[in-house]
DNA sequence: TTAGTTCTGGAATGGATCGTCCATAACGTA
DNA sequence: TACGTTATGGACGATCCATTCCAGAACTAA
């Protein structure tokens, strides 16, 4: 009955996301998300309501993603390869950041920074995934523990912190200039001073270890 | 000879510091600025210029102060209280963070995600901070090592920019939402997770483990 | 084919915002 | 005390921006 629309709405949200990522919320403009688009004023006030309503579903769509890339890289595998699961989403994690030579950062971080102290939505959306990832984390360190990989008399909880700090961390350094190389080490270095199981010593956080890929 | 100045500049750029650092740049008005300060929009751009330049300004001594507290912290003592030195300056920025109920965050995190991707002025004094901050754990985690608090066989380079990593990374998640205690428990394990020498061990990141005031 | 419905895109609107301008005030010096 | 210089602060102009509006287009069901 109705006529059809002629855009392609998950298409329109991605280029929206570019805007907002690199001009911020209040630094976008919506003249700019629409000649980005392609679409009118019309069409986009229509099909998402206002800048704020745009903004959160782009930021929750992002948000989500964050959490499914970290499922993707953890969940579903042997104990026996917890320990490596964790490596190499920390490893992937710093890799992003490391060749983001535009440090355009995680829009995670920037929407967090720009709203969450004003925007309860925002605040929410981002508190969830901190503890999404922290659960994730959680589970495969415990699996890890199990399978002797890390010393099962460290607290599970504590270390999918400490981790999930590191991997905010290594993004909020990246941003601020660090350089690409350190970035990727610091992944090496969390993961080395993870605690060993006694008798199961792994050589130290010494100056030539090999990155563990 | 000239008609002197009837505000105090320092506490001008205070008041400034407060907008910018609830409400963004691009969200700050000059008009906010001239409310808070008092100052008519004439004495506001005859001072500082434009609303760039005297957020180059706010942001630049907020740069300075975040490197002096850490200088205050780290510098200056002894080698045997050299790990002391590092355990309370993480633990500060901890609970800088987990009492920061208002989520305001850091000034520096805050400029750095919203202007660093397209203001130089700006990357490049996130960049110096961070580089500032780098070289204080450095020296401190060298004196630690000296002093055989931490195991000589590490890096100092490498456990420094995990430690940058951690103190940047606790703001962030703190901002984002994680809970106080959660935040708080972070910078205890990040310290009980560094290398200790052989035949100095300290007791393992367990569930228990009594906070290191 | 026609009627009913939604989509489209750009013009229009109302308010906000940056930076300038200027008449006046305040101060030091001669 | 008079003058030169700078500070002050609010009005003003030009632009920018989020949102609304509307006239016409596109599509489907009957």
């Amino acid at each position: 009955m109705p006529r059809p629309r002629a855009f392609d709405e998950h298409q329109v949200l991605e280029r929206a996301r570019e805007q907002f990522w690199t001009t911020g919320y209040a630094g976008t403009r919506m003249d700019d998300i629409a000649r980005a688009t392609g679409l009118g004023k019309g069409s986009l006030y229509g099909a998402f309501g206002d800048k704020g309503k745009l903004f959160h579903r782009v930021f929750g769509d992002w948000c989500t993603a964050v959490v499914e890339v970290a499922e993707g890289r953890l969940t579903g595998g042997p104990d026996a390869e917890a320990l490596d699961r964790l490596s190499e989403y920390v490893h992937l994690m710093a890799e992003n950041t490391a060749s983001d030579t535009e440090h355009r950062g995680c829009l995670l971080a920037k929407g967090t920074a720009e709203l969450a102290e004003h925007d309860p939505a925002v605040a929410g959306r981002s508190a969830e995934t901190m503890t999404a990832l922290l659960a994730l984390l959680r589970t495969e360190i415990g699996a890890a523990q199990r399978h002797g990989d890390i010393d099962s008399a460290a607290d599970p909880e504590r270390l999918a912190a400490l981790l999930l700090t590191v991997v905010r961390g290594i993004e909020a350094v990246g941003k601020a200039g660090l350089d690409p190389e350190t970035v990727r080490t610091v992944a090496d270095t969390a993961l080395a001073v993870l605690p060993v199981p006694e008798g199961k010593k792994r050589p130290a956080t010494g100056r030539g270890q090999a990155h563990e890929k």
